[in-house]
DNA sequence: CCCGGAACCTGAAGGC
DNA sequence: TGCCTTCAGGTTCCGG
């Protein structure tokens, strides 16, 4: 489900509400949301622990205790939701609960269960550890883009999915940027001309941008922590569009499979 | 090392 | 109504 728009969203409206608030319990109803750290630490890293922070790393969240505790972090994979609430919520999906002094709940629902929680203490998964650039950073210059992309033979579509180069980009907006800059999906990486290259990073923080600016896409289990929908969802332009014309120039939006990964492109557009 | 494909899950939607 | 297939916003693992 969500994207660095989405989880970026979901950051900024938890914010408001749980930095300052004690954790004053951590329940879990499913095994897999501690699949990868063993629950008894996951309690002892949060419980009794007051929120100082919480920050983003691609489409990871990070809790932050304070300089003496690891990091907690969540991700949602593609089905999961961290939903405030004053009272029990009923959900046949909960998977876990936050209790926060003096607020509430801070729930975690997922239906498929891919999502989890770990704490970044040196035994994160290799892929957080090899995470890549942050697209909306100082850093992300257009030349630095150039060069990730003329060491790599991946179509570029792809390419704007390797977590290990850029951080926080998935399938949604991966359609959609290439479209923005007029690329072709399945053109090789290392094929980008300068100007291209140039286009290309000007679309990833346009769209990026505009996303959160809209608080994310829906297109179903998407919600953000009040249980809204996001916003952005009307204003796909390709992704999902297939044999709908394009707004731009009328041609049939086609669908091609990436890695095992719908992908949607103008054929007229895109070069 | 790189790559493709399957696996991990549940549920919705469409075809017949 | 119901059965079957396909698809879904992500990452990890395994074999070649």
């Amino acid at each position: 489900m969500p994207e660095l728009p989405e989880v970026e969203t979901i950051r900024r409206s938890l914010a408001d509400v749980i930095v300052g608030k004690k954790v004053s319990d951590l329940e879990f109803f499913h095994p897999r949301v501690h699949r990868h750290t063993d629950p008894e630490t996951l309690q002892q890293a949060s419980i009794g622990n007051t929120i100082k922070s919480i920050d983003r790393r691609g489409k990871y969240l990070l809790l932050n205790f304070g300089d003496d505790v690891p990091p907690f972090a969540i991700h949602l994979r593609m089905s999961g939701q961290l939903l405030l609430s004053k009272e029990i919520l009923e959900s046949k999906h909960l998977r876990a609960r936050f209790t926060l002094q003096g607020y509430g709940f801070l729930n975690f629902v997922d239906i498929r269960t891919f999502g989890s929680f770990f704490l970044i203490d040196g035994n994160e998964s290799e892929g957080y550890k090899k995470l890549g650039i942050e697209p909306l950073s100082d850093d992300f210059t257009s030349e630095l883009l150039g060069q990730l992309v003329e060491k790599s033979s991946t179509p570029i579509k792809q390419f704007l999915l390797m977590q290990d180069r850029i951080a926080g980009i998935g399938n949604i907006y991966a359609s959609e940027i290439c479209f923005d800059a007029k690329i072709l999906p399945y053109r090789h990486s290392y094929s980008l001309s300068k100007i291209e290259i140039d286009d290309l990073h000007s679309s990833i923080l346009k769209i990026l941008n505009r996303a959160i600016s809209e608080m994310g896409t829906t297109l179903s289990d998407f919600r953000r922590p009040d249980g809204q929908p996001g916003e952005f969802s009307n204003s796909l332009k390709i992704y999902g569009h297939k044999d709908l014309p394009c707004e731009v120039c009328g041609t049939t939006i086609k669908r091609m499979v990436q890695h095992g990964r719908s992908t949607f492109f103008c054929p007229q557009c895109q070069h």
